[in-house]
DNA sequence: GTAGTTGGTATACTCTGTGATACTGATTAC
DNA sequence: GTAATCAGTATCACAGAGTATACCAACTAC
């Protein structure tokens, strides 16, 4: 009884861990979340402020993370035209993993340093 | 003055993000990290833990995780050979991670089913 | 004797995420 | 008049992550 329990949790949990690899896998999706939820709001801010990524990819990654209701996109139609990025609430809910992932990174460059 | 810590301390956390991204980026890293850390010791038994994982991926990434420290692998050359895996106390710093990963898993699927 | 398990390796293939580079039209700044 | 910024788009190309399938030798179970 026990043992069926705990198979079928385990099963679960397997589970709900790839579907979330699987929304915000690759190696862009949770820095330009984490800029935006930083209070970066314009395209040019968004990519200084994360290192490596090309025009290409953020560019593809806000549209998809805009269909997926990440992400708010406003127009400004003023002259010039302004773009502004905002998060959404479901944006936040990536909060606790990107924070457990920023702790993981100091911790290891910590324990490479010392080594 | 506050600007400039405020700066520096973002740049700091998307570069741990990132190194995080790096380290068990792919699909399969974190599964397999999970389900050893669950207790499961035996390739076919991690395997199995795992749905849509082959064989070859499972192989692939065990060899890579063994060289990175993360898992030990222990050979029984008693009739029949006996492989055993476990995972390394390097390897559960990745808790936290994967528990906020499932977390939002669930609750991305009882989301999901309410709509 | 036949089917199944274990711990993998071998080969061949796909595909897509990612990178590099260049360019646009509008505007502002010197 | 030249350079820079803004918000992107357009092409081209590639490595390598991931898939599919078959196979191995040793052993167990029926």
């Amino acid at each position: 009884m026990k043992q069926a329990t705990l198979v079928r949790n385990q099963a679960e949990e397997v589970k709900a861990l790839q579907d979330t690899i699987y929304v915000i896998g690759g190696k862009w999706k949770l820095p330009i979340i984490n800029s935006i939820c930083n209070g970066n709001k314009r395209f040019r801010e968004i990519e200084r402020s994360i290192p490596g990524i090309t025009t290409r990819m953020l560019s593809r990654e806000l549209k998809e993370m805009e269909m997926n209701k990440l992400i708010k996109r406003t127009v400004y139609p003023d002259s010039p035209v302004l773009v502004e990025y905002e998060s959404t609430p479901y944006c936040k809910t990536f909060g606790n993993i990107i924070l457990a992932m920023i702790e993981w990174g100091k911790e290891h460059k910590k324990y490479i340093q010392e080594n």
